[in-house]
DNA sequence: GATGAATGAGACTTCATTCAT
DNA sequence: CATGAATGAAGTCTCATTCAT
């Protein structure tokens, strides 16, 4: 019996661990230019083996977005510990900042899977991808709703758009500073808003 | 002599057709997911004759993008009829929203090019990507300059972020209403500046 | 533990089988006139597995060329049983007319795969291909040494050249007399020098 | 009439132009490994014309083999300008020795082409340049004839071997001394023959 | 005859997926 | 479960040859 659970676990760790070398791998190539076997090196692992853990490549391309969704909620969960959501929306610019060197490299994560993804006929990983985006938006809607800001709904929207904006022209123009500056811009947004509501970004 | 001229002439619209048609069909399938042969049918030609105008692939690529350079210099020629700079930005983002459901489905031509070249380990076409955003960069530079807007470079740069990031979110939530939303926010803040400078978007 | 080893001999066998296929075919039909799949037709294999253990179609070309240099290390082996010299270079000789009619068909195989790979930009093969003929030339030589003829080194070179001569006219006259007859001019030569030396070939 | 006279003359040059061309090129980079473009961009000579030529690729190899023959005929009737032939023999070797360098990089021109032409399975162009080795052969049996060499054709066969194996000897290991120091043993070999009989090579 | 353009067969190579042990 | 090996579909690219003007 606990060898059963060993075993359970360690299926599960090697599962997890193929998953994050996924969401590596497939941010830094994309998804058509990586093969099985990348992923499989990048885990240490036969490439026979990925089999038993998911059936196909589009199974793994959708265990790196729920990694990347793991990300995030362990992102947002260390946001949340601020007990202020005007300090938790600053925290969170500052956050992009600091990624901005793997963001002129590769891109956002999300978002250029999601750019990928979008142009497939078929739908589902898709979805996937935007309901990552989502994800992000409703958290930040959250503090936006908590900080009394109006529409709270539309500010998030255009906080996650500006994101996927200067992640975009970072990773095109490889320049980490479009970042920098446009976070800085974000800044004096959220504390425009700060002083009450009224003033549109 | 007019026969020859002719020829070229019309080698030289071939040459055209198949960019048109290879740009068409990487903005809708994404590079990797597009055969020759697509481009090949889409453009009425036979796959082996596109060799003979493009000698690899990514030389279509190098056209598609071209043929989007192209278009954004359509495109501004005709902004630059209109007498203030002004109503030339307010008309950029109007198109913006007139694109808005074949963004939905496809995303912004040069910008999910670029986040597909952009990982690459050859950057050569990536930078032709690039190239393209810092066109229209420098385009609306020159309007908000001569505006009279300070810090055009900077504002030029928000505006393109912001155009990238909302594409982005429109396609990857499917959703051409995005687009809607953020361009109204995007006019009321081109009016809020013609009040006189001094209010950050 | 044997399981692994008997997978690797397998494996080991089934690179052979394909070199050894890839010598034959590639002597028989020349390198450029020879695709994959008949070298995988030849080795009883698809053709998709065939890349499984050569990388490249150089890479074959590569392993027939190793497949010729065993053959030859055999076929110096055998000789090496031979208690004289003088005896192993006569036997080498005859070894060369028991092929007369294989030459006459196809040329030497090292021999017409040198010609064939020294027109390359790429030198790396025909490198290969010319250290095959080397180390004929040095066994060559090391008989003439051990006998005590002088100059070892150019009599060696001269009886490898006159062999890759009466190959190449066999050949092109597809006439095995050639080599019947010009060995026998070789075997003289042989018997010339055992009375001692001073008599040029 | 003059006209038309012009014409066929035009016409006969410039086939003439690209059997030269292809006779360059082929040697230089092999049968398989070059194009009709290859050719007629040597001779200068748009692609789509060739085919006014030579209806074939086949055709202009076999036309480069004549090539071969015309430069070998003017060899030999430069040197049957020579009085002795012993001295015309002499001579020969000496041309050979004089296009070590080019030997090394390419072969000999016909002992290459009749490698890679040996292969096929149609004898046809193979036989022509068979007959090229073989008119070799003629002229230096009619040299030992005249000289009053007893077995002249075996003499012949033996030097137009050893050219053939000094050639493909020095290209496999892209060494120009394998030529000197072989031609040096054949000078010898003829000053031995000028004794007079009774000596075999 | 002259020429740029067209064509289609076929080559090499990659890779997701499956299989046998 | 584990794993090296197997498979075949598909993609990019080349080129001899033909065609239209």
């Amino acid at each position: 019996m606990t060898n059963s659970v060993d075993r359970r676990t360690q299926a599960a760790q090697k599962r997890r661990r193929l998953a994050a070398a996924a969401a590596r791998v497939l941010h830094e190539q994309g998804i058509e230019r990586t093969t099985l076997a990348d992923i499989a090196h990048e885990a240490g692992v036969p490439v026979g083996n990925v089999y038993y853990y998911f059936k196909t490549k589009d199974e793994l391309v959708r265990a790196a977005l729920g990694e990347h969704r793991d990300r995030l909620d362990e992102l947002t969960a260390g946001l949340d510990r601020l007990p202020a959501p005007h300090d938790r929306l600053r925290a969170l610019v500052e956050t992009w900042v600091s990624q901005r060197e793997t963001t002129a490299r590769y891109g956002c994560p999300t978002g250029t899977l999601a750019a990928e993804l979008g142009k497939r006929a078929d739908d589902s990983l898709h979805a996937e991808a935007g309901a990552v985006l989502r994800r992000l938006s409703d958290w930040t809607a959250a503090q936006f709703r908590a900080w009394g800001v109006p529409d709270p709904d539309d500010h998030a929207r255009t906080l996650v758009s500006a994101h996927q904006g200067m992640s975009a022209l970072t990773h095109a123009l490889r320049d980490p500073s479009v970042t920098t500056r446009e976070a800085t811009r974000l800044l004096h947004w959220l504390d425009s808003l700060r002083a009450g509501p009224g003033i549109s970004p």
